[in-house]
This record gives C-alpha cells, sequence and structure tokens, in this order.
DNA sequence: CTCCGTTGGTTGCATAATGAAACTGGATTG
DNA sequence: CAATCCAGTTTCATTATGCAACCAACGGAG
C-alpha cells in the first residue's frame, strides 16, 4: 500500500485529529467559517485554492461533521457549509497554532492580525493547561496514562 | 507553478504554522519527541513511517529551528534530535488536538491514553482561553484585530 | 421562454509529494 | 577485514495537489 498512511484506527487522539483536520487547508477552511463564511465561492476568493480542492475538502469535512450543508440563508437557491459543533470545537487549535506563530516565528512583523477579546478589545491571554487542583501545567508536568476501561455494567 | 501552495508569506499566523507543522507527520515527531524519543530508528519504529520521509522531516524541523541535532549523547557517535524552545511551545496545539479528538471523535473508546497532571495522576482540565481580566473565552467572544505597527522610534 | 453572465461545482492532465524497498556508508563487533 | 547494525539516500510506483477548462443550475433582461 503505497496510500498516504491513515491513522485512521491509530489509538492516539493527536493522530485521528490529524487524520481529519491535519491537511493543509482543512484548518483554514474552518478559520474560515469561524469567521462567518459560508458560501463556496467566498472560501474559494479568500482561500485562494482550486476550487476542485475546495470541493473534496468541504465535501470531506462534510462527512466528518464538521461543517454541515444548510439548504439556504440569504434568499439564493445554493446552499451553504456551516460548522457543526463539532467544528467549533476546532476553535482551540487554531488559538493554539496562531499562539505558537505569534511566540516563535521568524518574522513576526509580517502577521497583520492579533486576536483579541471582543468586549473589551484586548489581547487574549495565551492558553493555558490546568491541573484540576488549578496549576499551570507545561508539557513535563503532564503524562499519559492508559485510559480507564469503562466496564460493560457501568453506567 | 503547480507546487503545492505555501504559506510562508502569509500574513494569517495559523497559515505560517501550518506551512511548518501542518503536515501529517511533523506533528507526530514533535509528540514523540517530548516524549524524549531522540534517536532516528527510534522515530521511525515508535511512528511506523517510511525513513525517506523521516529524514525529509527531521531535516526540515531541523531547519525551522524545532529540532536540534545533539552530536552525541548515550554514547555512540550517532546524532540525535532534539526540541528546541520552539519545538516545546508546540505542546498546546498537541494537547489541543488531543482533546479535540476527546471530546468529538466517533469512536472515543478507542483512545487508548489520557493525559494527566504528572504529579497527581488526574485527567488535566480542557484548555481555556482567557481574556486579559480572566473571563473565559469562547470563539464568538474574540475578533481579530490589525497588529498595531511597532513604531520605529519606540522602544 | 431565450440569451447571457454568475455561482458552484466536476473533469483532465501535469507535477509534486508520499511511501515501500533496495541500496549506501560509517560504526561496532568479533 | 567480514558481518552486522544504525542512519540515512536513492529509486521508482502511486497518490494528491493544483491550474485550467469544462459544465450545470440559477437569475435577470428582454
Amino acid at each position: 500500500m503505497v496510500k498516504r498512511t491513515s491513522f485512521e484506527g491509530d489509538s492516539c487522539p493527536i493522530a485521528r485529529s490529524l487524520e481529519a483536520i491535519g491537511d493543509w487547508w482543512s484548518l483554514l477552511i474552518i478559520r474560515e467559517a469561524l469567521f462567518g463564511v459560508r458560501r463556496f465561492g467566498e472560501f474559494q476568493g479568500k482561500l485562494g485554492m482550486a476550487k476542485n480542492i475546495l470541493a473534496t475538502r468541504l465535501r470531506a469535512l462534510v462527512d466528518l461533521g464538521i461543517l454541515k450543508v444548510a439548504p439556504a440563508s440569504d434568499g439564493s437557491a445554493y446552499s451553504e457549509y456551516v460548522l457543526t459543533p463539532k467544528g467549533h470545537g476546532v476553535f482551540p487549535v487554531l488559538v493554539a497554532l496562531r499562539q505558537w506563530s505569534e511566540e516563535f516565528d521568524d518574522h513576526p512583523e509580517e502577521i497583520a492580525t492579533i486576536l483579541v477579546d471582543r468586549d473589551k478589545g484586548r489581547p487574549v491571554k495565551k492558553l493555558e493547561l490546568h491541573a484540576e487542583d488549578g496549576r499551570v501545567l507545561t508539557a513535563v508536568d503532564t503524562t499519559l496514562k492508559a485510559r480507564p476501561r469503562r466496564s460493560r455494567s457501568a453506567g
């Protein structure tokens, strides 16, 4: 099999996520969708991508339950693509990517935008990972454990 | 140009991140590196990827300043790949991907591991985005602003 | 309803990236 | 200095990407 290796059956949740949204365009499509982009032509124009690629990606994202097709919205008989809750759930991933770029990019001056609190217009804080007791955790403060198997009798 | 479109000059920081780590393998390599994997063969064995792809990716990650080559470590004259601070900075991205999978995957029972606080062994909390004043922000609570141009006279 | 431009795609083909396996070369062992 | 392992590189088939051209459905003018 020379197919692009699939992580579909992989037990690592990161690999599973990448299987769904780990390609060049999907995350950018979701980013646009989070900003309210809904129409095929709008995605195509903003992202500057080929229409066939866009069509393929949109279909895949719909199949994955990240986007859903809305029959209409502004009168025209064309359909639109709107985020599902699963799609909205990608937001932290995008924020993490953005903040990584802001912190480590070699040419941060080329970054045109900052993410701000809509109410106050002030920059957001860095994403933080907390322990149950509230401590902030870095990578070395964490480790992996086998997922506790939910017994078949438990509710 | 039929080249895979590059986001190198893009002003969107998300695109810029994807340019660096938005491919199938890079994030998995970084994930392994965060767990202490350092040797070529170790990466290759754990990830089950072709050696040529691994070699290409490792070189790219080194060029990007995400990994660096350490001349030795355990006596053997081979080199190792260790994360730079920039590489460690990817951790939140991986956590975000993991949590997205945990929350929205269609088959969460196939996920083998959970991320826990090393001290307590308890699961970590969800990543949270906070405003400056501490409020938790969701996607709709945020918006983008033009990055304030740092004037050439200001320190 | 027909002409014609726009929106929303699909199809074709060239090129680049991916991947399995074979190959290379240095280091270690004996 | 032969056998073997580690760390890659090369080769070649397959797949994905991307541009361009094509096509179908819609919408307005007449």
